[in-house]
RNA sequence: GGAGGCGUCGCCUAGUCUGGUCUAUGGCGCCCGCCUGCUAAGCGGGUUUGGGGCUUAAAACCCCAUCGAGGGUUCAAAUCCCUCCGCCUCCGCCA
């Protein structure tokens, strides 16, 4: 959610933030509409409801005279008549008041319901457009060459060992896997990797919960794209597809402490995703799967430190993709490509050979206050007022590295080497065919 | 799954039975000031959060809401009723 205060001061930059993500700009007049509507009718109901508690009170009064009356054994014949004209003119400013609430609550519902429609506002320098416009910040390493035909990772992952399909299908459906003996081993090894070095750079290590309440999934804004995440009516919960998600929620309507720096949290969970946009995409192997591991990385700061932040974020991606060895870009992604939480995301693509193209390993967004606002997420600034913080998340390691690994790295007999950083967790050099 | 107890402004707590001087009591902590060689003690004041108004803006000020959440009854709800959430105790079941 945006600052209300903010948009009415800055409408064209809300609208330009519209415009360059390929949404609705009128969204914005209709807000502000709104806005008017919705205090003209919340002042008119607070003056009336003044009015009627200050009524009501009198009558508390009067009733304390007709008791103190009675104890007494006089008259109370005409403190009764005072204490029945007083009620009578109260029924009647309460009948209003009601019919004032009613309104002015409507108004305020609708208000809500428009401003929570609104996406970030886009950062400075993010390129405008869709999902194809985006900017190529740097490459990293040259794409791996082969002197052999290289094996795709199913391919090589069925020959270690490593990956099962057909039996994750067997038990799961489309898009589900075993991963069996050295793949196992190896995504232990990749999100240990990770977990160690987040440890390292200060993160508290947080492992979360993956349902959560309707609530938690509104504020985090993965409702609005609700087709693609799991619902189990029965409790009324929702599948995280993201640990974002649970530590996103982990601070929700607290006013916290950042008086010493970011609070850096790095989330281990399992991550469930229907995939419901992408029927027959990436159908092979476990590129694209319903269920995943993923160490994620998420920081409350300091709105005028996320710049920064996003920045280490994206260095501490850079750290562990070099620490697997892998070729890759980083891209700034466009507005059009960018989650309604995010004002800015850049994303680390690693090249997969047998696809002959760079695919996503790392995303990190800047969600500055947007999420904080939804969820209530507060901080005291040194003048003493509440603000809401910033907050960013970004990944450290998923499944879905092993695809780069797996690729990457093989060799001619069809073994893999293993990348100096995991040899530790995995006791191997080298992954051999089965 | 069943039975019972509980949820109050950072923490603890009074108030709930019997609705109205509750504008929520007191303590601790914290902040400001006074006093004081220093410290402690003492004394005085302040200390939930959100929204609306006023204001160029902020502060101050006024108003509305806020006693786990949401509804209801009533002129009036922390207090009565309903639903939900969470915590605790006991029983049952279970990996």
């Amino acid at each position: 959610m945006i600052d209300i205060k903010f948009l009415r001061d800055n409408p064209d930059l809300v609208r330009a933030s519209q415009r360059a993500r390929g949404a609705d700009e009128s969204l914005v007049d209709q807000v502000l509409a709104a806005d008017e509507k919705r205090r003209a009718s919340l002042s008119e109901f607070e003056s009336l409801r003044a009015e009627q508690k200050s009524v009501s009170k009198s009558v508390g009064a009067i009733m304390g005279k007709l008791g103190a009356a009675k104890k007494q054994g006089g008259d109370v014949t005409a403190i009764q008549a005072e204490a029945d004209e007083a009620r009578a003119k109260a029924t009647e400013l309460a009948a209003e008041v009601k019919r004032r609430e009613a309104a002015a609550d409507d108004e305020g519902a609708e208000f809500t319901g428009l401003l929570k429609k609104l996406d970030n506002i886009v950062l400075d320098g993010v390129p405008a457009g869709g999902e194809d416009d985006y900017v190529v910040l740097e490459h990293i390493g040259e794409p791996t060459t082969f002197d052999f035909e290289p094996l795709d990772h199913l391919a090589l992952g069925e020959k270690l060992g490593a990956i099962d399909m057909e039996r994750g299908a067997k038990v799961g459906g489309a898009r589900f896997y075993f991963l069996t003996g050295v793949g196992a081993r190896l995504e232990l090894a990749l999100l240990n990797l990770a977990m160690n070095q987040a440890v390292e750079q200060g993160f508290i290590p947080m492992i979360t919960p993956t349902l959560v309440r309707p609530e938690i999934m509104d504020g985090t804004g993965y409702l609005d794209a609700h087709e693609d995440v799991y619902h189990l009516p029965a409790d009324d919960l929702y599948l995280t597809g993201t640990s974002e998600v649970a530590l996103a929620g982990y601070h929700q309507g607290e006013i916290i402490d950042i008086s010493g720096g970011p609070k850096r949290y790095a989330g281990w969970s399992s991550c469930y995703r229907r995939e419901a946009g992408s029927h027959g995409k990436d159908t092979r192997g476990i590129i694209r799967v319903h269920q995943f591991n993923k160490v994620e990385m998420f920081v409350y700061c300091d709105p005028a430190d996320a710049q920064a932040e996003h920045q280490r974020l994206l260095d501490w991606e850079k750290e562990m993709l070099a620490k697997v060895e892998l070729p890759y870009r980083v891209i700034d992604t466009a507005a059009g490509d960018l989650g309604g939480s995010a004002a800015r995301k850049y994303d680390s693509e690693a090249w997969v050979p047998t696809q002959g193209r760079y695919r996503e390993l790392t995303s990190t967004s800047n969600c500055t206050t947007y999420q904080a606002r939804r969820l209530g997420i507060r901080y005291r600034t040194p003048e003493g007022r509440t603000e809401p913080v910033a907050t960013l998340n970004g990944t450290l390691a998923t499944t879905r590295w092993l695809v780069a690994i797996l690729e990457n790295h093989q060799q001619a007999d069809g073994s893999v080497k293993v990348p100096a950083a995991l040899q530790p967790f995995l006791g191997t050099d080298v992954l051999k065919p089965l």
